[in-house]
DNA sequence: TTGATATCCTACCATTTTAGTAGGGGAAAG
DNA sequence: CTTTCCCCTACTAAAATGGTAGGATATCAA
């Protein structure tokens, strides 16, 4: 399951999404707005923007906005800036691979099932973009 | 991602698998063989006894065995016995469902894709059982 | 150039989950 | 009636989760 914190990350990026163009959006008013505790989103943001994703401005008329238009950013990548691999085992994800301790990776059937469920996830992951969710006829 | 008891009880039922037919396997054996700390093991059988995928017998000639043919136990099973939901989101699962907080399911996109999401993902673990994995030609 | 505004950064903290360990109790076979 | 083996409760260390607190730093505007 996401964490929470990843359910905060999709919630502030719609609102960003929904945004997009008009100028710089306070923390504040996206916590008040989507009910996301002010220093925990803080924090979110600004690990969203260090992957790219945002950018911001300090000061007076500051805030965060999209680098990138909501058509362009997936939400595949939103999981695992936030909450990491999206395989459901270590030796099939493809951004955080690593080895199965006592298990021969050419032989393992479960290696292989879930091979095939991250291919069918990332499929839907990494085609849907925060216009889809915003916009939400599926 | 799955939780290491999770991979150790996909182990140990493969192990099972394997011995299907062939009368109750020590959980020692399992454990030696398979590499699995053996009182945490002891602790993951019992769970997949009480969910009903495995029986066991005691004392001399005792041991552990599939209550059902490996074609009959799929993964997605095994998995929420185990590990939990299957969903990425609570609102989303079919077995473990809770309500999301300050969201509205009706209109919600997130919950939409990851709907998708958990669909496609089910669709292959409850078709792929312990046979598969045993007989891993995928 | 100074103050107000807002993000940035570091560190801390409570609670829950994960990954086990320890030790004995109790059924069954022989 | 003893050996074998599962069953059960309780404990624990370490990590992850879900936050808070407080100040540093950048920017704008009077
Ligand atoms: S190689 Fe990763 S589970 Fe077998
Ligand atoms: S209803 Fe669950 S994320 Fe919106």
């Amino acid at each position: 399951m996401l964490s929470k914190k990843t359910r905060y990350a999709f919630r502030a990026l719609s609102y960003l999404a929904e945004n997009y163009g008009g100028g710089p959006v306070l923390i504040s008013e996206i916590s008040k707005e989507k009910k996301i505790p002010l220093k925990f989103l803080e924090n979110i943001l600004n690990e969203l923007k260090k992957a790219n994703l945002l950018e911001s401005k300090k000061g007076k008329g500051g805030g965060y906005f999209l680098k990138l238009s909501p058509k362009k950013i997936n939400l595949a990548t939103v999981i695992r800036v936030i909450n990491g691999p999206i395989a459901l085992l270590p030796c099939v994800s493809l951004n955080f691979y690593e080895k199965c301790e006592d298990c021969d990776e050419e032989i393992c059937g479960i290696r292989k099932v879930m091979t095939i469920t991250r291919d069918v996830t990332l499929k839907i992951l990494e085609k849907k973009t925060l216009y889809n969710i915003i916009h939400a006829s599926v």
